[in-house]
DNA sequence: CTCGGCCTGCTC
DNA sequence: GAGCAGGCCGAG
């Protein structure tokens, strides 16, 4: 489900309710339990410690504890709900916890979060500050940093035998780009997702990396996409589904040349584009 | 590199 | 009942 623009509106959300919390407790579903770390090491890791600033890398939140941290991956629908105890919650929120919370933190000054994930893709546990350098180390460049331009987009994608949607989805090459921006960037670069990734000129390389970037801020200017299962920890929708070009519009006018958009499979995945702006020759591979 | 699997719920 | 859904990993 969320990608980096509705991930850092996450962090942004959680930053400013739990930075400086002491986590009290930390209880976990025995139901069905994510996999990764069992209940009672999470909690002896996590209980007692300050949360010291959540931050994000690739489609990751990272509680920085006093000693490690909480990694969190929202897997498709994975989500972060914080509400104080004693305060109504938001109208829309379900009630929490509910059959799919699989991790619930109490704070201090009755601060509460919760995971919850209907398909338990996610991921939730802790991890040392050496396992966070080294998950970090194993994923590519931020797209919103100055780590990444033109240039090393350029030569992540020679020698790469599969589509440009498949190396944007591949989270070494650029991490934090999934199913919905892959489609909108290209749409933005008017590049056919279809392409192989290592025909790409410079040229079109400056365009995709500038459309990338300006999709993904954008989107977290308007706080995420929601189509159906993302939410903010406050329980607000995104804005962006409004703004989608292509993704979603299987059939309707593109935006730019009113051709109808086109839907296909494309690296194992729902694509979404525009024949016509996004031109593309079905050729024999060499 | 591609594919299937991991899960539940929703739409056709 | 089948097919599909914002992600990722591991088998082949």
């Amino acid at each position: 489900m969320p990608e980096l623009p509705e991930v850092e509106t996450i962090r942004r959300v959680l930053e400013r309710k739990l930075a400086g919390h002491r986590i009290l407790n930390l209880t976990i579903s025995h139901e069905k339990p994510l996999r990764p770390q069992s209940a009672l090491a999470l909690q002896a890791h996590a209980r007692g410690q300050r949360i010291i600033a959540v931050e994000r890398r690739a489609k990751y939140l990272l509680l920085r504890l006093e000693e490690g941290s909480l990694l969190v991956h929202l897997g498709m629908t994975g989500q972060l709900f914080a509400m104080v105890s004693g305060k109504p919650a938001p109208a829309d929120m379900p009630g929490l916890p509910d059959k799919h919370t699989h991790v619930t933190l109490t704070l201090d000054r009755g601060q509460l979060l919760y995971f919850r994930d209907i398909r338990r893709f996610g991921h939730f546990r802790w991890i040392t500050d050496q396992e966070a350098t080294r998950l970090s180390e194993g994923l590519g460049p931020e797209p919103l940093s100055p780590q990444f331009t033109p240039g090393t987009l350029l030569k992540s994608l020679t020698r790469r035998q599969t589509s440009i949607k498949a190396l944007l989805l591949n989270q070494r090459i650029v991490a934090g780009v999934g199913n919905i921006y892959a489609d909108e960037a290209l749409f933005r670069a008017r590049i056919a997702p279809q392409i192989l990734g290592r025909v790409l000129t410079l040229e079109q390389c400056t365009r995709l990396h500038a459309a990338i970037r300006e999709v993904l801020k954008e989107a977290i200017h308007y706080r995420g996409t929601t189509l159906s299962d993302y939410y903010d920890p406050e329980s607000r929708r995104g804005g962006f589904q409004d703004r989608l070009k292509v993704y979603g519009r299987e059939g309707e006018p593109c935006v730019t040349c009113q051709t109808p958009v086109r839907k296909g499979i494309v690296a194992q995945r729902g694509t979404h584009w525009c024949p016509k702006c996004q031109p593309w020759k079905k050729s024999r591979r060499k």
